[in-house]
DNA sequence: GCCGTTTTCGGCCCGACTGTTTTCAGTCG
């Protein structure tokens, strides 16, 4: 497999904290950083860009350099220049920069002082007392260095979104139950919808006397307050998720909620056209002079830069500011886009609930139709189904349709792709279908080449109509097969097969990178919740929000379209 | 190290909070 796009930025991640350590001159180190992230934004593999003649010093951020390297970096998968640098700076270094409260600065101090070069060394050198007498240090430091490095032993980075959001939702409530609070929403990450977030970025208004931080504070589900100032103050909740809450004047708010909910590079950008216009940009407004121009809205921000509102998915500098000077934006795909879902699972497999609970539950939320896709039968610990009871099945589809005339059960099967790349079920069956969801369960850990060709040589198959998961990551848990998508998305398209974004909120699978590769490359998907059950429906805003980041209009996803439209898209003949 | 209707050299976003200081450096977002 060639050198991933993410192998190379994390390369140039891990340089950049060592040169920083280093004393290196800041600015090349934000150079590395920016390269890092405009190759983890990139919607093709470098090295495929390489092979193609393609210039990568033209990526915003890669110059000549910067391009030399990944070309090195492409043809023997070392970065030479953070093999040499590691032989002064210990590579565990960057896990100290790592904690909370300890930057370059203090790492390298600590390693001059003490010659602390890893975690558990660090440790040490707190519990005998030694770090508070290093110069910049003192005995609170420390135990706040022992306090983390003890929290961190078990701990998740980041938590998925959906998971945030059961713990956002209540506190946000609370916040806007109190009576001094005027507006509150929550920035950052969270509002842009990456698929994880690693904190909570929290703004109010309020009333002048309301003691917004005391209340903040005071919330029950706070297990340690990590600052607390007049306009800014920190928490941590019992789950371990930090929040932060920032009072802001009314007058700035829309400028605040821009500032905070970046992405960063986002931000950068705007602040240069203001810049460039002689204004200034911060979280108080847009300023000309001491004049404050706007801010009370961040419609009002956007339009005096000259800029199209840019929706929270799409701030993270991923060509949006572009788009938005020149009226470009996409009209991004909304969940009352969606006509329908086409793919869950019933008690007939490994789903909770019937046919007629799923059926009920798909029409009350608007649904026109819904794909039944139960396993088949390899997937034996799930209880897949057999030709026998998949016609079972068929049967029963058929006469609760009968009783729907705004409503529709799709018959469908999410169709194991066995490790030699057929479909496990007999063709004559699948024809009788009107769909088949197609997906890998099993010899996940194939060479990537493999498991390209097992997923090829399934959509050859002409039944094939949408591929489930197709990278079969689960976030925080599992990492995606090695994979050539790339190739399976030229295939799919020559094929006429389509990909899914599955719903899932531990899956997000096409990720918000790879659906817009697909977009970029003509490939619709299918948003699908693969529910479980009657209440796993509710899943296809988490496909939506994926979707939405990565530019998805309306036409780009099959399920906005009627049945009958579909259907003429789906018949591959 | 990148970049240019501010510049091929000299900039590169900037304000709040903390802890260790006693006027500020370091860190973070």
């Amino acid at each position: 497999m060639p050198v991933a796009n993410t192998e190379i930025a994390e390369l140039f991640e891990r340089y950049a904290t060592l040169l920083e350590i280093d004393g290196a001159n800041p600015f090349r180190v934000r150079a590395y950083r920016n390269a890092a992230r405009t190759l983890e934004n990139l919607p093709q593999s470098a090295v495929s860009m390489l092979e193609a003649g393609e210039d990568l010093s033209e990526l915003s951020g890669i110059g000549e350099d910067l391009a030399d390297k990944i070309g090195a970096i492409a043809r023997s998968g070392r970065f030479d220049e953070l093999e040499e640098l590691q032989d002064d700076l210990p590579a565990s270094l960057a896990e100290i920069a790592a904690l909370p409260g300890i930057g370059p600065k203090r790492v390298a101090r600590l390693y001059e002082a003490l010659g602390v070069e890893r975690l558990d060394e660090l440790e040490k050198a707190a519990k005998d007392e030694r770090l508070r007498k290093v110069e910049g240090f003192g005995a609170r430091t420390e135990q706040k260095i022992l306090d983390e490095i003890a929290r961190r032993a078990g701990r998740q980075k980041r938590y998925r979104l959906a998971s945030a959001e059961q713990m956002a939702a209540p506190l946000l409530a609370y916040l806007r139950d109190h009576p001094g609070i005027k507006e509150a929403e929550i920035a950052g990450s969270y509002r842009r919808r990456k698929e994880t977030v690693g904190d909570l970025d929290i703004l109010v208004t309020a009333a002048r006397d309301a003691e917004v931080m005391e209340h903040f504070v005071a919330y029950d589900d706070v297990e340690a307050v990590i600052a607390k100032g007049s306009t800014r103050s920190t928490i941590r909740l019992r789950s371990g998720l930090e929040v932060d809450l920032r009072l802001v004047p009314a007058v700035g708010w829309g400028a605040a909620l821009h500032y905070f909910t970046g992405a960063k590079a986002h931000n950068v950008q705007t602040r240069q056209i203001a810049a460039a216009k002689h204004w200034k940009l911060n979280e108080y407004g847009l300023f000309d002079g001491d004049e404050r121009i706007a801010g009370k809205t961040e419609e009002e921000v956007y339009q005096a830069l000259g800029l199209a509102y840019v929706e929270p998915e799409l701030r993270e500098d991923r060509g949006e500011i572009e788009a938005a000077r020149d009226g470009k934006l996409p009209e991004l795909v909304t969940v009352e886009d969606l006509k329908g879902d086409l793919h869950c699972h019933t008690r007939a497999s490994d789903g909770r609930d019937d046919l007629e609970t799923m059926a009920r539950t798909a029409r009350e939320r608007g649904h026109a139709y819904l794909a039944i896709s139960d396993h088949s039968q390899h997937m034996r610990l799930a209880g897949g189904l057999s030709a026998k009871r998949l016609r079972e099945q068929l049967r029963a589809i058929d006469e609760l349709n009968r009783g729907f005339d705004d409503f529709r059960l799709l018959k469908a099967l999410e169709v194991d792709i066995l490790e030699d790349g057929r479909l496990d079920m007999d063709p004559d069956v699948l024809n009788e279908l009107d769909l088949r969801i197609c997906s890998i369960h099993d010899a996940l850990d194939l060479p990537g080449d493999k498991q390209t060709e097992r997923l090829i040589k399934a959509m050859d198959d002409p039944r094939c109509n949408v591929v489930a998961h197709p990278t079969g990551r689960l976030i925080n848990k599992r990492d995606p097969y090695r994979l050539d998508l790339e190739r399976v998305m030229e295939a799919a398209l020559e094929r006429g097969c389509f990909l899914e974004i599955n719903a899932q909120p531990q899956r997000l699978d096409l990720n918000d990178r790879h659906a817009r590769m697909a977009k970029e490359m003509g490939l619709k998907l299918a948003i699908s919740t693969d529910a479980h059950s009657a209440s796993g429906l509710a899943f296809l805003r988490f496909g939506i929000d994926q979707a939405r980041r990565a530019r998805l209009e309306p036409d780009d996803v099959l399920n906005t379209r009627s049945w009958p439209d579909l259907q003429k898209l789906l018949c591959r003949n």
